[in-house]
RNA sequence: GCGCCUGUAGCUCAGCUGGACAGAGCAUGGGAUUUCUAAUCCCAGGGUCGCAGGUUCGAGCCCUGCCAGGCGCGCCA
């Protein structure tokens, strides 16, 4: 468990994932083993084990302990397995290699844990969030630029995360902090006042307004009297000027109107919509407050915090001309948002280049009274196999071409398996492949990875991607249907589980990690855990699918087959739910 | 100059915070469909984990130094 995230730590009432279970009785086996001896921030717990040769699972304990114990470390597992009770739970325990202590569920026990999980609505997640909420702020593009594909990352990584939260029982709260104040607005109203084409603004209203902004930007910079002037209506926005600020809000509107397109298609929304703006008349009451305190000097007519004791380069909090600036917005709203909302934690969602920025604006942030804990989630920038994205060079991939053309190559996929599926319904399952196919190429991935965008990753539909995830659900629940219409009468619900094969066993078992995946996607904030054991649980499957029939399989085992399928669609569901993928019941 | 990040199969990436012979997908080669959706399954080849030291019973993971790349470093966000 990551020490950082204390908020996610705190004991819970069911402790019911199987890892869990048996770390308990291999914490409690060390414990009678070696009564008196300081054992605590050893690595004891049950890991799923790393060859399935060696059983279910491992604890790598004894080796660990052995220092502490100054015994060799097999005497010390052989006294550990002697407290491990075999029968209820586990079928058998083994020493091997230096000290390893492997263990195997029993059949039945592993079959009644994934039976369990049908009925209950947390699909066997423990609700350890309950009663604590958190705040997201993740996506936040910036008015008056279109969003390009790496716009996705912070977006669909926090869209991703809220969803896991909310599933362990955190109450959570995204918010869409947008780029909707600063000095660009300024450059922006000479530019529409100068360049604009109307017609352009009302068929693409946010590519013309980034297009006069690019060319007030040139000017500005070949031209002081322009840049003057823009400085000039930048004060003027500030001041509360009604026709400038007109002009802005409709900079606002016109680019909402797009970015909440996209975010429909991505099936992404934000319980808060609060854009640096509405932090505005907040910023001179907390420059005054770090002021108060002590926190702030001035220096070259501005005002900066110094924080050589946290070994950080200084950060402006106002500038020489009076303006506020990122770090004052970021701060008006963590205590904007701390007073108001009492979260257990706010998590930023941001790309990586803005670590330095966070730790200066928490360790201000903490000086000046914050107790909430912050945590910044970075992911690593995405770029072109030849180079960076630049709106400037123009090598920027807007993301609903992507969109499109993942829901394109996603239909030519849907009419060739499914001809005879009608238009409409070809559509939909189409987007929500094509769509799934996308986001999850980026969950997928450790998110502090570099993303190197190609096309081919992006749109990928088989092997690692989630049409393969969507097309497994899609066949359990083509097979359920077909039971109920070939064998009326024979309910599967409650059927005996029987794990007669390797690989209904096998699969059982992914169905059993499935919490322990989440959990520690949550802990580590990284959904890409998450969707590597949504994959091993489709392999599972398909491979059980392949190899092992159920409905011709004969009365009762075929409802204990049936009903494993329907286990795993059952999770595949939650999971991919959790990741914001849909899962239509035909592809 | 300082700081953060990255370097693993031909390509794209995992690697559960130090454990068992380094794993997937794509690509390549071979096989499976009168049968529950072949977007699938089964099998094979493919690696000096950037380089060199060190710590450890054990290092892709920790420490040090190099090499290569990316990002950042007081009035942008």
């Amino acid at each position: 468990m990551n020490l950082a995230n204390s908020f996610l730590t705190t004991p819970q009432a069911d402790m019911q994932t199987i890892q869990d279970l048996l770390s308990e009785q291999v914490r409690a086996a060390f414990a009678a083993a070696f009564p008196g001896a300081d054992l605590a921030g050893l690595p004891l717990a049950a890991t799923p084990a790393g060859d399935e040769a060696f059983g279910d699972y491992q604890s790598n304990g004894a080796m660990a302990a052995a220092k502490v114990l100054r015994q060799p470390p097999r005497q010390v597992a052989e006294q550990v397995v002697r407290h491990l009770p075999t029968g209820d739970l586990l079928a058998k325990v083994e020493i091997a290699g230096p000290g390893f202590i492997n263990m195997t569920l029993a059949d039945d026990a592993l079959a009644r844990h994934v039976a369990a999980m049908q009925d209950d609505p947390h699909v066997g997640l423990p609700q350890s969030g309950a009663g604590r909420r958190l705040i997201l702020d993740y996506s936040a593009p910036n008015v008056a630029k279109p969003m390009h594909i790496a716009h996705i990352r912070s977006t669909v990584i926090g869209d991703a995360l809220k969803r896991i939260y909310r599933a362990l029982g955190y109450e959570v709260l995204g918010d869409n902090h947008l780029g909707d104040w600063g000095t660009q607005f300024g450059i922006l109203i000479m530019g529409y006042r100068h360049f604009l084409d109307k017609a352009a603004l009302a068929a693409s209203p946010v590519d013309e307004l980034q297009r006069v902004y690019v060319l007030s930007h040139q000017r500005c910079e070949e031209n002081p009297a322009w840049q003057d002037q823009a400085r000039a209506e930048l004060v003027k926005l500030q001041a509360g000027d009604p026709e400038n600020r007109a002009l802005w809000q409709t900079f606002i509107d016109l680019s909402l109107e797009e970015f909440n397109r996209i975010y429909a298609r991505l099936g992404v929304s934000f319980e808060l919509i609060r854009g640096e703006s509405y932090y505005n008349d907040a910023l001179p009451g907390v420059v005054q407050k770090l002021q108060d305190l002590g926190l702030v000097r001035e220096s070259e007519g501005a005002l900066v915090a110094f924080l050589d004791d946290e070994k950080l380069p200084p950060c402006i909090v106002r500038k020489s001309d009076g303006g506020y600036n990122y770090a004052t917005t970021d701060l008006a709203t963590v205590f904007s948002r701390e007073q108001e909302f009492q979260p257990a934690a706010i998590l930023y969602v941001t790309d990586e280049r803005q670590q330095l920025h966070f730790r200066q604006f928490f360790a201000i942030a903490r000086k000046a009274g914050v107790t909430t804990p912050l945590r910044h989630i970075w992911f690593g920038l995405m770029r072109l196999p030849e180079g960076l994205l630049s709106t400037r060079k123009g090598t920027a991939i807007k993301l609903d071409l992507l969109l499109d053309e993942a829901e394109k190559r996603a239909l030519e996929l849907v009419r060739q398996a499914s001809p005879d599926m009608p238009e409409a319904q070809q559509q939909a399952v189409a987007r929500a492949v094509g769509i799934g196919a996308v986001k999850y190429a980026d969950l997928s991935q450790n998110p502090q990875s570099a993303v190197s965008f190609t096309w081919e990753k992006a749109l990928a539909m088989d092997g690692n991607s989630a049409p393969y995830l969507q097309y497994a659900y899609a066949r359990i629940a083509s097979v359920l249907d077909k039971h109920a219409e070939r064998f009326p009468g024979h309910d599967w619900c409650a059927a005996p589980l029987v794990l007669d094969s390797p690989h209904a066993r096998r699969l059982a078992l992914r169905l059993a990690r499935y919490s322990g995946a989440v959990c520690a996607a949550a802990a580590q904030e990284k959904p890409s855990l998450l969707a590597d054991a949504l994959y091993d649980l489709s392999q599972a499957y398909s491979s059980f699918y392949q190899n092992v029939p159920f409905l011709k399989a004969e009365a009762g085992l075929r409802e204990s087959r049936v009903r494993l399928c329907a286990l795993t669609a059952k999770v595949l569901r939650h999971g991919l739910g959790l990741l914001g993928i849909e899962t239509p019941d035909r592809i």
